[in-house]
Order: structure tokens, then C-alpha cells, then sequence
DNA sequence: ACGGACATGTAATCGGTTACATGATTAC
DNA sequence: GTAATCATGTAACCGATTACATGTCCGT
């Protein structure tokens, strides 16, 4: 249920409508919690409800202004300093790893090798917006490097370590330790 | 929609039951693909309608015996060789690092360093666990070592990553700049 | 005889995704 | 005038979580 506090987190620095708070989690949280607009719209209609934001200005086009609520920015701190984030997420990646076995020598190095790939795009990809953001000196920009920098390191692990599982690839499955496996 | 592919994946390896099956993931693909006992049931009916698996046997109980299809094969392979794997995941714990201004210096402090000593404990625990698994030489524990491995490497980044930013947390705060951001 | 493990199933709820649907304003 | 952008909302569906519900076999 964190949609519901990223959306506190983008409006405790400032009332925004819903259509503001789409294109910030657009260029800014993509990365780290994706959000549609559809989502968006009712979380906060359940926001309002709840009293953790309220309807501080209406504009053109049936347009909401929501600011966040004392209530809200508890809700927020609470969350932020009291609820242990979630320790590891599902990996549909590494879920593949466990069933290499069903592929050929080949396939499974073809795996490795384009997990590696992906890594190293990622990487430089990162890189690339690293050098785009670096200028904003907003809280949102300075906070979003240091996610970007675990981005970084997390591509370069995943790259190194798709590189070091083929090489085991080798290990495990010569012709050689096959016979041995059979003998 | 991948838990439909771990069972596969599982099942690929000899038949099981589904309570066999809850077990297997309780213990080996707990960290990467949980799955509850209503899930695994209901996702065993859907792949039997499907086709990708069949009762091979029934036992006492009402066990089932569930074994794999040659197009729940064909569709476990699909699936590890031509579906790309989903490139990132949501992370709860990132999502707070982009509101980390809303907390005093203190506060977010204390939150990087949770983050580090909470990587810590992972770090070791799966050092721990691979001095138990290292000893099977069956299938799923081999390449089992190959995601603990990535574990072990996640943990260790996301430890120094914690590290790293509260050093970081220090530049950006300290009463120096703060007056030099009013000034 | 009885408790623990074996074994399967259903229902309610929740968060997220996709698609549908509508309309107002502004800049050219 | 008209296209692009601004702006909100609803409905259907899907996968995951939690809780409820039931019954059997095996070892002691």
C-alpha cells in the first residue's frame, strides 16, 4: 500500500492536481514506483476521503488542487520512520536461474549472456540520466541521485554477476562433469 | 504471471503434489517466488484446464499428483527463452529515499542506517544458508547457489549503497550548507 | 484415542493494469 | 476551426494475500 504514501511524499512539498502528481511519477519515480492514471485519480479520491489530503483549489477544466493534511503528513512520517520497508521483491529473473537446468548448455548460456546485456544498458542508461538530473538542486533531484547511484550499483552487480554465473555455467556443465554426473 | 511458470519449472524436474509443491517453494523459492497454499491450489486447476499439466496419480487423501505436459514443456521453455524477464521492481525502500527532506537530519540518518544493518543481517543469513545448501548436488540447489550468490552480492551492495549515503546524507545536511542554501 | 501432519478447496479483499469514456481550454 | 494538451473519471480483469472451511491418514 505505498502508492498512497508516494503520493503524500510528492504533495508534502506542495499541492499538485492529478494530473501534475501523473508527470512527476513519470520523470521522477518511474524507476522506483510506477503509477497510472487511473490509479492516481482514485487514490486520491481515497486520500480525501480519509482526511490525509483535501481540495485546496479548483482550476479550469474541473481542475483539483490537493494539498496534504496535518493528518497526511503524519501518516507520512509514520510510514517513513516506523514501517520496516519490504525486505526483497519477486524476481521473475532469478526465478528463471532455478530451472537453467531444463535448457540446453547453450540456452542457458544465452540467458546469462543477455541478463548481462541488459544489466550493461541499464547501467549506461543510467549514467546517461545521471548526467541530465544532476543539475536540479530541488530535494526531489538531490534525493532521486541517491537512488540513482543504487540504480547504478545494482546494474553493475547484476552485470558482474550474470558474468560470473556464466563462467559457473561452464563449470557445471562440461562434457567432462557430465560424465562424472552419469559414471 | 510467473508464478504459473514456477510450478511448471518444478514440476519439470518429476511430478508432486500441490501440497509437495508449497513445500518446495516454502524452502527453496522463498526468496525469489512466494506463493501461498490457495494460490498454488488454484493455479494447479487453471494449468490442468490449460493442458500444461495432468493428474498422473491419485493417493490417500485426495492427494493429486500432478505431472508436467509436453505443452506445459513447450510453454515453460517459451517462457525461459523468448519472454524478456520484467526489468525492475518497485521498491518501497527507494520510494522513502526521495522523501528523505521531509525527515530531520537525525531521522533520515537512523532510516540509511537501518537500511545498512538490515542488509547486514541479510548478508550474513544467506552466507549461513549456503553453507547448508552447498552440499546438495541436485538440480534446483546448484543453480539455488547461483541466486544465492546474487543474494549475497544484492546484500552487499545495498549495505555499502546505506553506507555510502549517509556519509552523503552528511554533505548535503550539514548546518553549513543550509545556511549557504538560505543565503 | 488422539494429535500432528497431510491434503485440498473456497471466498473476500486489495492493489495494479488496461481500456473505455468524456469534456474543456489554449495556442496556432 | 482545430489539434494538442489539460483534466478527470469509471469498469473489467488479474494476480496476490488473508481467512475460512473441511476432512483423512499415520504414528504413538
Amino acid at each position: 500500500m505505498s502508492l498512497r504514501h508516494a503520493v503524500l511524499g510528492l504533495l508534502s512539498s506542495g499541492p499538485a492536481s492529478g494530473y501534475d502528481l501523473l508527470k512527476i511519477f513519470e520523470l521522477s519515480l518511474a524507476n522506483v514506483w510506477p503509477a497510472t492514471q487511473s490509479q492516481l485519480y482514485s487514490e486520491l479520491g481515497r486520500l480525501a476521503d480519509a482526511g490525509f489530503v483535501a481540495v485546496a483549489a479548483e482550476g479550469p477544466r474541473g481542475r483539483k488542487e490537493y494539498a496534504i493534511t496535518d493528518a497526511g503528513r503524519a501518516e507520512l512520517r509514520h510510514w517513513m520512520t516506523e514501517v520496516e520497508p519490504t525486505p526483497f521483491n519477486r524476481s521473475d529473473m532469478l526465478l528463471r536461474v532455478f530451472f537453467l537446468g531444463e535448457l540446453d548448455a547453450e540456452e542457458a548460456r544465452a540467458y546469462l549472456r543477455g541478463r548481462a546485456e541488459a544489466a550493461d544498458r541499464r547501467h549506461r542508461g543510467l549514467a546517461e540520466l545521471r548526467e541530465v538530473v544532476a543539475k536540479g538542486d530541488d530535494p526531489l533531484s538531490v534525493y532521486g541521485l541517491m537512488a540513482l547511484e543504487w540504480g547504478l550499483r545494482f546494474a553493475a552487480v547484476q552485470r558482474d554477476w550474470a558474468a560470473w554465473a556464466e563462467r559457473e555455467l561452464d563449470r557445471i556443465r562440461t562434457p567432462e562433469d557430465r560424465r562424472e554426473d552419469q559414471g
